[in-house]
DNA sequence: AACCAGGAATGTA
DNA sequence: TACATTCATGGT
């Protein structure tokens, strides 16, 4: 992949669709919760999910680890999987509190690389959700690759479709200037666009991306 | 009424 | 290593 081409296609989505703004102020423990809460799921359930923790006095790293995973699955129930994720919540908040005296600075301060390697040691932090935690509440330039990019990067021609999580982040990061800043717009930004649904005929009428793809949102 | 939404763990060969 | 299944709510 090329860094003019990368360039590109973001100068064109975000003449498009300006600055998305994602995940601002919260702060960086419930950027972590909502960024587990939200896997397989809509953002606007996620929140549903982090509010009711929130209502429920669960909304810090002492209190999810001493909370009952029962009572942490009825409060995340808007989100779905919710057993699933109450077990992923609590195992996040038993590592900090174990590896890291309970300090979530002392995770959060780690170097790019050490830090996602103790993310990925996480149960239910996988390789994307990682990056979105060290991206957005770690303010480390991740690139966060999701199904969106896959596909957008496909129909561009810039990926074949074998291609592997890490594949496809270390070619990214290997060709885009290391700015946090840009990996948050960026991702933010292939969300937004992937979202829009074109219609068979006229392909893409308003797409901002008419002339590199006609195509790159989602079946219609 | 199937299908999808800001994935990851677990099981199977 | 590579693919299938499970988790599960809420909106189209």
């Amino acid at each position: 992949m090329e860094t003019k081409a990368l360039l590109d296609i973001y100068e064109s989505l975000h003449r498009a669709y300006g600055p998305q703004n994602w995940w601002p102020g919260d702060g960086p423990l419930e950027i972590i919760l909502g960024a587990i809460l939200t896997q397989r799921t809509t953002w606007e359930n996620a929140a549903k999910a982090l509010g009711r923790l929130r209502e429920a006095g669960l909304c810090s790293l002492q209190a999810l680890d001493a909370a009952f995973e029962a009572a942490v699955a009825e409060a995340v129930r808007p989100s779905g999987c919710y057993r699933a994720k109450a077990k992923k919540l609590k195992a996040f908040a038993g590592k900090v509190s174990e590896r890291f005296h309970g300090d979530l600075r002392r995770l959060l301060d780690l170097p790019l690389d050490a830090l996602r390697v103790e993310l990925l040691e996480i149960h239910g932090i996988g390789p994307e959700t990682a990056d979105a935690i060290a991206l957005y509440a770690a303010g480390r330039p991740a690139f966060v690759v999701d199904a969106y990019t896959r596909r957008l990067l496909e129909r561009l021609g810039l990926l074949h479709g074998g291609e592997s999580y890490d594949e496809i982040r270390d070619a990214l990061m290997a060709v885009l200037p290391a700015d946090a800043t840009l990996f948050n717009e960026y991702h933010a930004l292939v969300v937004r666009h992937g979202k829009i649904r074109c219609r068979p005929t006229p392909r893409c009428e308003g797409c901002p991306l008419q002339e590199a793809c006609a195509y790159t949102g989602a079946d219609a």
